[in-house]
RNA sequence: GCCGGGGUAGCUCAACGGUAGAGCAAUCGCUUCGUAAGCGAUAGGUUGUGGGUUCGAAUCCCAUCCCCGGCUCCA
């Protein structure tokens, strides 16, 4: 049911993917009987599902759905096998042309040299490496999701296609789980709980991807920020700020102004100069290196900032927090020798394994990314800074036991990196954590340092961001939690409410109270009836709330409702007090109340 | 940027060529109440924006901005 879950058994995801790529071809036949002048292109298994790319004169709309559906399921039912045939690449040519399959001709152009299969269920037939189940009976429990575009090959400057996503699953149960689990993904958008909380907003006389940081999520905000910046502090990080924007000379010398080009906003002329706002901090943290001579005593020098960077993104990739134009990196860099690197990764990870926890985030998936060794030129840096960068990557995770997946040629040109995808409440994987060394920048800006030896050499740079961005950070914490938070994170923590006038004064008191106890907490004063006084407490999703009735003030107790729903009668106030403050400063993601 | 779908009151939606409407929220009254919506009244809109077609446009056409689902890209 989940992205964790699909690792656990390579067989069974064998048998998934097989259904789910069956799932397509019969999707396949279906539209082309139903749409005729269709042309099929490629149908793999995807995560959860599967998708065919059509090129069709149709515009499809998810209510052709049920009819594809219907003729799928009338396909399965015919009970055909799936058949593999081995077949020569002119039979195979020959056969697609007849057919006026342009794309699968192209295909089959690019598989100079390689065994041809077809496969072929009753009266369908694709070009196909294989991967199916055995008969279409198998394909039962599935749904089709949404219609959307694709290029051809994923390439741009190709025609677009027509994408339809659907689900396939062995069982009934689990496909009902799945639907579940999308509209409990649905649910807990960020997008629509930032606005039901009231967490943040996109303004459209601002411009699109510009965050507008509400009361209630700037508070959240700067939890976070304090938060991170005490840990980089305690961690020997020494914390900076720059400035937003820069002359073109220092993305001339950066290289940004040729390889960043198309993400950077353009020039702003100041006096006859030229100046862009940053997408990076990296070259603003190498001049404060440079801005004096360093001996390796100074290193391993470690500059963090929460920096906040500009760049241009195309307008249809901008999605709520999670992508935007303007944004706020928790930034840092350090500055090692080459006998340091080990450590500085290792410092890296465990302080990226603190902020899981911290979170509540208990399940992560790590990715190292390897340069091709095979093509040393389409990278910066020496190949023994590679080599030996890469086994600290590695080796830092193999002595802390953490599993990860090796990617090799997937490196960015300056370096290799660990990334760090975190599961959250549901299952759903987020790029998030980033450890990646850069052997261009020391290169371009001439970075050195003096050795025990007197000699002048050049440092390595790790670049390294935990929470990525606090804007997407904010977004997956929102969707994680389902606006829930925990209590040292949630904005407003307590919901003090009179049952009638008469105790306003006995609210007023105690919102006072619990404020100079360091809790956050607000008074309802309304006119309103109790039901509806809590009603909006949960739908504000406060942690607690407290109740003040004549009883309450008569006993001098406080009436104490979690929003789980769970009611405590006659609780004392100095309780009540330590109880929250103590799970304030665990920053547990669970209440503690159950152990006061 | 590209393909497709959308923008109507603060929010959720209705009206789909013939006088823009409801619920919630807001404001004002009444109600003083024991754990998820008490009652009433008032106010709120050049239907994203700009053009066009028409006797008449929220509704049809064009342009543009923004949003949504994807593609490509990505913190």
């Amino acid at each position: 049911m989940n992205a964790a879950a699909k690792a656990e058994s390579p067989a069974s995801q064998q048998s998934l993917d097989a259904l789910r790529h069956s799932c397509a071809h019969v999707m396949a036949q279906a539209v082309q009987e139903l749409f005729p002048g269709t042309k099929i292109t490629i149908g793999p298994a995807i995560d959860n599902g599967f998708y065919y790319d059509f090129d069709s004169p149709h515009r499809f709309t998810e209510e052709d759905f049920p009819a594809i559906e219907k003729r799928m399921r009338q396909i399965a039912e015919g009970n055909h096998p799936f058949v593999g045939k081995e077949i020569s690449p002119e039979e195979s040519r020959k056969y697609w042309e007849s057919r006026g399959e342009p794309y699968k001709v192209e295909i089959l152009d690019g598989l100079k040299g390689q065994t041809i299969t077809h496969y072929t269920h009753g009266t369908f037939t694709d070009l196909c490496r294989g991967g199916h189940c055995e008969n279409t009976r198998a394909i039962r429990h599935f749904k089709l999701l949404s219609v959307a575009g694709a290029y051809w090959r994923g390439d741009e400057k190709n025609p677009m296609l027509q994408r339809l996503y659907g689900t396939a699953w062995p069982s009934k149960q689990e496909l009902d789980a799945y639907l579940k689990m999308l509209d409990e993904a649905k649910a807990r958008d960020h997008r629509k709980l930032g606005a039901a909380l009231d967490l943040f907003s996109v303004q459209d006389l601002a411009g699109p991807g510009l965050i507008f940081w509400h009361p209630k999520g700037a508070r959240m905000r700067l939890i976070m920020e304090d938060w991170l910046k005490t840990e980089a502090l305690r961690r020997g990080y020494d914390l900076v700020n720059t400035p937003h924007i820069a002359n073109v000379e220092l993305w001339n010398t950066s290289g940004h102004r040729s390889f960043y080009k198309d993400n950077m906003f353009s020039e702003i002329e100041v006096e006859k100069a030229d100046y862009q706002l940053k997408p990076m901090n990296c070259p603003f943290h190498i001049l404060i290196y440079k801005n004096r001579l360093r001996s390796y005593r100074d290193l391993p020098l470690r500059l963090a900032e929460l920096g906040t960077v500009y760049r241009y993104e195309r307008s249809g990739v901008l999605h709520g927090l999670l992508r935007v134009r303007g944004f706020t990196q928790d930034d840092a860099h350090i500055f090692c020798a080459p006998e340091q690197i080990e450590a500085e990764v290792d410092g890296c990870v465990d302080f990226a394994l603190e902020v899981f926890k911290t979170f509540g985030f208990s399940r992560y998936v790590m990715e190292v990314s390897t340069w091709d060794a095979a093509k040393p030129g389409d990278y910066s840096g020496a190949a023994e800074d590679w080599e030996r960068a890469q086994k600290a990557l590695e080796s830092v995770l193999s002595k802390r036991g953490i599993e990860y997946s090796l990617i090799k040629g997937e490196a960015a040109f300056y370096g290799p990196k660990i990334d760090v995808k975190l599961i959250d409440a549901i299952g759903r994987p987020w790029q998030l954590s980033t450890v990646q060394f850069d052997f261009n920048l020391p290169q371009k800006f001439g970075l050195e340092y003096v050795a025990a030896d007197g000699s002048h050499r050049r440092p390595l740079m790790v670049h390294r961001a935990l929470y990525g961005s606090i804007e997407r950070f904010f977004g997956i914490l929102i969707e994680h939690y389902a606006g829930s938070f925990p209590l040292w994170l949630a904005p407003l923590q307590v919901k003090v409410m009179s049952l009638t006038d008469e105790q306003a004064p006995a609210v007023r008191d105690l919102v006072g109270r619990l404020s100079r106890a360091g809790l956050r907490a607000a008074a309802d004063l309304r006119p309103e009836k109790i039901n509806a006084k809590i009603r909006d407490a949960q739908l504000e999703k406060i942690p607690y709330m407290v109740v003040l009735g004549p009883r309450d003030v008569a006993a001098g107790v406080l009436s104490v409702r979690l929003r789980d729903g769970r009611q405590f009668q006659g609780v004392k106030e100095e309780s009540f007090v330590n109880a929250l403050s103590r799970e304030q400063d665990l920053k547990r993601t669970a209440p503690s109340w159950e152990d006061a």
